[in-house]
DNA sequence: TCTTTACTAGAGAGATCACTCTATTAACAT
DNA sequence: ATGTTAATAGAGTGATCTCTCTAGTAAAGA
């Protein structure tokens, strides 16, 4: 008897999932085709059912490799001592300048809106982003480098759609200044999030008092 | 010799694309079909298409119509007197209540990230809301109500993105708080917006100093 | 070596989509 | 009253979609 080989079974998943989300990154869940799919992986229908038991499954398997991700870009920001600093640097490289976490983000939430099993896949990772950010808020409260005045939940939720409104800014508008936009993002947060002690200057002294006892992750 | 009513003629578009927007907001762009569309209206396909030429050009008709509504209840914000309740008034009714602006939101973000033609549709959009924000945030400005040296151009882009991110927060998150968001909403805009002389004292307190000078625009 | 089963191909079924075409009815201008 | 054209219906067209079915090939265990 021959039995499945489940690494190069996987390793052929993999290939096809990959060829799916540039589909569904170019073309959209519902514009990107099955047999869009099958061309851009190099296979044939039959093929790809014999890997997925339908379309919805493989944007299921997406959506969860794309949660996968997310946690452990979450995990590397987890390891930065600053919030505002981490939160921003994530902001910049998937938020603003990567369009595929652009379109498929928007993409999920459109399809969450109506579709109630997406809907569950999207609001369990969202309590679960929501969860990391709270037990890190708290953790920065605690060092004083947070409002301890502020609820770590509700804040949470708000990072949570800053990033989404974030992601929005470069489809509303192509030619927008990432560089800037970072940096007005950032007086935000920082005058959002700093303890109250550190806000009794001046506007822009403020921001510097603010961010400078905290380390900076940025990646390049 | 008979002549189109343009009067007739228009209510009919209307009701048309009153039918459209329900299958738009219930289905999605792509999700919803122009059969769809016909048996909400209670007409034939051949109805249809003698009012509209396309699929997309009823999509444009109701964006356009989404603009112009947005434009007067923008006018209705520019009466109010402080930014911050204008905004967080709106935010709360239009984005965090309001399902079909959620949802059409989305879809219309997620369209224009790959439809050339609707992304200049968007582009349009969103420069002439700006160009309000930023109108509005200079008159503010030079009254001593936001802080002077943010960039109104950049801070409407912020808004703009704040806007956005919290009509994805309902669909994230069905049992969200609405109104302990809309709270840390106004805390964050608050802090983000005063001008720094009002940002001296203690966390709790300074939130009331910055709101309280300005007029509140509760609806209800 | 031989059998079994995974791997792979591709035709095509059945549904649905955007849209067209023809035909009928109804309202206005003369 | 009558002709002209708008308003409306609905069958149907060709394209496309997801998914199935049959069948051939290759590899692993006996």
């Amino acid at each position: 008897m021959r039995k499945v080989d489940p690494v190069k079974h996987e390793r052929k998943r993999g290939e096809i999932l990959d060829a799916a989300i540039r589909c569904f990154t170019r073309d959209g869940f519902r514009g990107a085709s099955t047999t869009d799919i099958c061309t851009e992986a190099g296979i044939s229908p039959g093929h790809l059912y014999h890997y997925f038991p339908s379309k919805i499954a493989i944007i299921e398997a997406m959506i969860d490799l794309g949660l996968c991700r997310s946690a452990e870009r979450f995990e590397k920001i987890l390891t930065a001592t600053d919030v505002i600093e981490a939160l921003l640097a994530d902001i910049e490289e998937t938020s603003l300048r990567f369009r595929p976490a652009q379109i498929l983000n928007l993409d999920g939430l459109a399809e969450a809106a109506r579709n109630p099993e997406f809907a569950k896949i999207i609001e369990r990772h969202t309590e679960a982003v929501r969860r990391m950010w709270a037990d890190f808020l708290r953790r920065a409260q605690s060092q004083g480098r947070v409002d301890p005045g502020l609820d770590p939940e509700a804040t949470a939720n708000i990072l949570i759609a800053i990033i989404d409104g974030s992601r929005a800014m470069p489809i509303r508008n192509p030619k927008l200044d990432i560089k800037q936009s970072t940096a007005h993002l950032k007086t935000m947060l920082i005058r959002f999030l700093s303890p109250p002690e550190a806000g009794s200057a001046a506007s822009k002294p403020r921001d510097q008092r603010a961010s400078r006892p905290l380390t900076l992750v940025r990646k390049r």
